[in-house]
DNA sequence: GTTCTGACCCTAG
DNA sequence: CCTAGGGCCAGAA
């Protein structure tokens, strides 16, 4: 398989700007729908560069975010309007497909 | 080259 | 509900 392309990490750019505020999307979503191979890759995007993007409307497949930014983004979505029930984003409420 | 490390996910127990 | 293990891919040392 080819290393990632910057056609996947623009995809993914591009997806998560796409979220609307009150909703969230899972690792393994956007992933799936930029042709990612797999959902870590995502996490990585965030990682190095998440400067102009949503990155606390982006969580788990658990419904809970990443462990070190539980608290902010928590916080983030809340003030969007996103329900959390016990430290856990309701998917099924906020979830957004593509 | 090898060996961690990390915004992950799934299945089993 | 929890932990453990395997798979996954891209950097940094």
């Amino acid at each position: 398989m080819a290393p990632i392309t910057d056609e996947q990490v623009e995809a993914v750019r591009a997806l998560v700007a796409r979220i609307p505020a009150g909703r969230v999307s899972t690792y393994g979503d956007i992933a799936d729908a930029a042709g990612l191979s797999s959902p870590r890759i995502v996490g990585w995007i965030m990682r190095t560069d998440s400067s102009d993007l949503p990155w606390h409307r982006v969580i788990t497949a658990s419904g809970r975010p990443a462990a070190h930014l539980a608290t902010r983004q928590l916080e983030l979505l809340r003030a969007e309007g996103v329900l959390a029930d016990d430290g856990r984003v309701r998917l099924t409420e906020a979830r957004h497909s593509f």
